[in-house]
Parts: C-alpha cells; structure tokens; sequence
DNA sequence: CCAAAAGTGTTTGCTCTACACCCATGG
DNA sequence: CCATGGGTGTAGAGCAAACACTTTTGG
C-alpha cells in the first residue's frame, strides 16, 4: 500500500452526463448543488471514487443515487483534470456519458430531499459549475458521432419500439429529418434490432414493434478510408 | 483546499504507449521495471501526475523523460482504475497513446543511467506489468482504428516523406497491402498533406516530398450511417 | 368512408475497387 | 541502356440518395 503522507494525492471524482429524450428533446440530467463552490449552480450529477469501486461502478452509482435508473448504458467518455477545474483544489474527473431509455422511471424530478435533479434540454441549459459546460460539449458530440456510425440510438427507447419512434429519436439527435425509408433499410441492414411478434395500435395503422437483438456488435463499421 | 487527510485517496498515474515504425514494423516503448512490484518486469513509460501538473503535460514528460522526445503526437485514450490493478494499493492511471516520428533521436535505446527503455515489435511483447497488455491492445485497435478513417499515419514520419513512404506505414501497421493508386488518390484527396518542390532521390525515380498541411482539419469524415 | 400513420421499390449518380503501363533518374 | 522505384487513368460494380403511393386500422 503507498501511504497518503509520501505524496499529495489529486481527489479523484466521476462524473455522469445522461441523456435521454421526453418531450420531443434531448435532455440532459443535471443538479442543483447546494454547498460551495458554485453553491446554487447546475452540475453534473457526481462525486468522489470509493478506494474499493472501480470507475464505472461509481458512475453508475452516482447515476442510481440520482435517478434510481440501474440498468443504462454507461460508457467513459474522457478525462479532465486540469489544475485549477476546481477551485478547492486538484480534482480529477473521469467523465462517462449514459443513455437512459424514456420509459425509465426516473425519480427526483423536483427534487424530494437532498441536492434537486432537473433534466434540461441540451439546447438550453443554465450556466454550469465547473467545466461541467465543456464536458456535456464534448459529450454531445460523442453522441451525435456514435449515431451516425453506430446503432445506439435505441438505448434511448423502451425495450421495444417502432421504426418510426427511432427515427424520432435520430432526428431529434442529429437535428434533422431524415427519409423514412432510406432509414428503415439502412437500421435494419445494419443487423442490430430485429422485428418482434408485436404491433402497436395508435391512430392509424398499427405498427410493428421492434428489438435490440442481445447477439448484435453495437459498432457497425462505417466506410473507412482503407477498407 | 481539500486536505489528503479528509478521505483516502487513490493515486494518479499516467502511461504512455508510444508507438513508431522502424526496421518495417510497428514498435512500441517499453521501459525495464527497477523496483517492486514487477521488479525486472517490462512496462510502459509513466508515473505520477503532479499536483500542479495537466495529465497531458504529465504524459509529454514521461515520454521526454525516457525518450527525448518532446513534440510528438499525443492523445488520451482511456483511464484505468479497477481496484486491484496494481498490488500496492488503489492507483488510477490515465492512458495516452503517442506517435513518435521515426527520425525522432530517441536516446536511451540501450539504457545508459537510471532505467532501461527499449522499442519492442507490438507483435512480439515480453510479458507486461500491471495491466499494461491490456492498455497496449487497446491503444493497437484505437491506432488502426484511426489510421482506417483519419490521416494520423504521418504523425510516424519526418517532417517531410514521401507517398510511398506514407503508404508502407500503413500497410505496417494495418498488416495488408494497399493499392499504390487507390492510396493516392484517397490520401490525396483527404486532404491533409500537401506535395513540396522537393523531391528525394534514392534508386530510381526521385520521388517527390509532401508535408503534413498545418491548417487541415485530421478527422476525415468517413462514410456515415446517416449522412 | 375518412383520417392518420405504417409500410414498401426503383432509378440515378457517385464512389470504391481492381488492374498495367510509361517515366525519370543513377550507375 | 538497364535496373529501380515513381507516377498515372479507366471501366465495372455496389451503395447511397431521392422520391410517391398503397395499406391498415379506428372513429
């Protein structure tokens, strides 16, 4: 074991940017924090690393501690730790990035006891503590990048959807319509949900309903410069 | 200020996988372990972060430390912290992966002073500390990940070099042959290096010299799900 | 039977791939 | 003049983009 006294040590924190879309928006969680410093402002939802959790267990714990969501999918998305991010002194973010599908029940919206949890669209978003404003920057484009190589999108979905709840999501993401059927021949081929038994009747014709298949490879591999 | 004795905190390293091309293979530095754990054992360049120090100035020190070289090209690439993975305690280590151009005066190849550092064919490793073998497999898939859709490949080259170079450099690292035309063109078209009025003569036909071009954006838009 | 949303194919253009010969220099 | 590596174009195939109508249900 190396002890604390040999040499000064940075804290050591995680921090989470969920996205998930309601309303017809990408939102983003965010909290409001109730001590110093930037008492009052907006934050990711965070915190410190257990000497015994590995990184992405803290991030979703922090996730769990302030959705109650268990189960999104989590990826480590980049590393701050600037001196000087935070004014009480070296801290050393791991930042992950989390889709949390629209069904999740998602709990502290107002906020019941401690630190209050709000989502907020991306596209308007109050000031944030820290560089907590890089880090969603940053997180977005991640996200936008991996739909448009990837099939994730439906992370962000119940367990079941249609094609065109997808597409929704795609459009909403990527700020753009997209044609209908260019999309449903491309997500299909691309292998990663298939077609379940199941319709869904709204107004109009019922439409199929659709699921991640368990077997897929997430990365669908785009054209590369040397194939 | 957070003082080290409010919580226990883990320790922060970085480590580098510094990579080159030479005697027409892809090579990776490694450094011979002096002290426990691992004594005698072979690892990759790195160590603690300062406490006023940027991790990527951290890891550009490390590699000056045991190379010489101080403008290579260097990118984070993921941050390792299970508990567990280094038997003296908690020690997270952010990853950063480097490109070394092959004319770089890399000293130290031998050893003089303190540790010995010395370039291993990535397909030929000895055994790795930590998790070392784990970080150098990923930092391999993340290069020929970016090599497939950017132009990062004359970050392994001297200032100037020719097509023909560029191209071998590739299939290098890559591991198959690529079609001199077709690689032409695509680099080429990329647009991220640019022909100079210099030529280089060898055997044959002087080749002509191009350069990286400063003002090009590397990240080559590759064919997209949803463009 | 009308409104509303689901679902479905084809044509056109572009980009990737495969492939072979002439060019410029040094010895 | 010969050996060596540098440099160039094209035809065919496959993929992506654009685009409009028919189908199924509920009210």
């Amino acid at each position: 074991m190396v002890y604390c006294y040999e040499y000064p040590r940075p804290a050591v924190t995680v921090d989470v940017v969920a996205f998930t879309v309601r309303q017809e928006r990408l939102q983003v969680l965010l909290v409001q924090r109730e001590r110093p410093p930037f008492a009052g402002a907006w934050a990711l939802p965070g915190g410190f690393v257990g000497m015994e959790e590995p990184l992405e267990a803290a991030a979703a714990r922090e996730l769990a501690e302030e959705t109650g969501v268990s189960d999104a999918y989590l990826e480590q998305l980049y590393t701050y730790g600037d001196p000087g991010r935070d004014p009480r002194g070296r801290v050393i973010t791991v930042a992950y990035f989390a889709l949390i599908p629209a069904d999740a029940p998602v709990r502290a919206e107002g906020g019941d006891d401690a630190a209050q949890a709000r989502w907020f669209p991306v596209d308007d978003l109050p000031p944030l503590a820290f560089d907590h404003a890089d880090i969603v920057t940053y997180a977005l484009r991640r996200l936008r990048y991996k739909l448009e190589y990837t099939a994730v999108g439906f992370q962000l979905l119940p367990e079941t959807f249609t094609l065109t709840e997808l597409q929704r999501v795609y459009e909403i993401i990527l700020g753009e319509k997209l044609d209908k059927r260019n999309f449903r021949r491309r997500i299909l081929r691309a292998g990663v949900i298939e077609p379940t038994p199941y319709f869904r009747s709204g107004e109009g014709r019922p439409a199929r309903l659709y699921r991640y298949r368990e077997d897929a490879v997430a990365e669908v591999k785009a054209r590369r410069l040397f194939p």
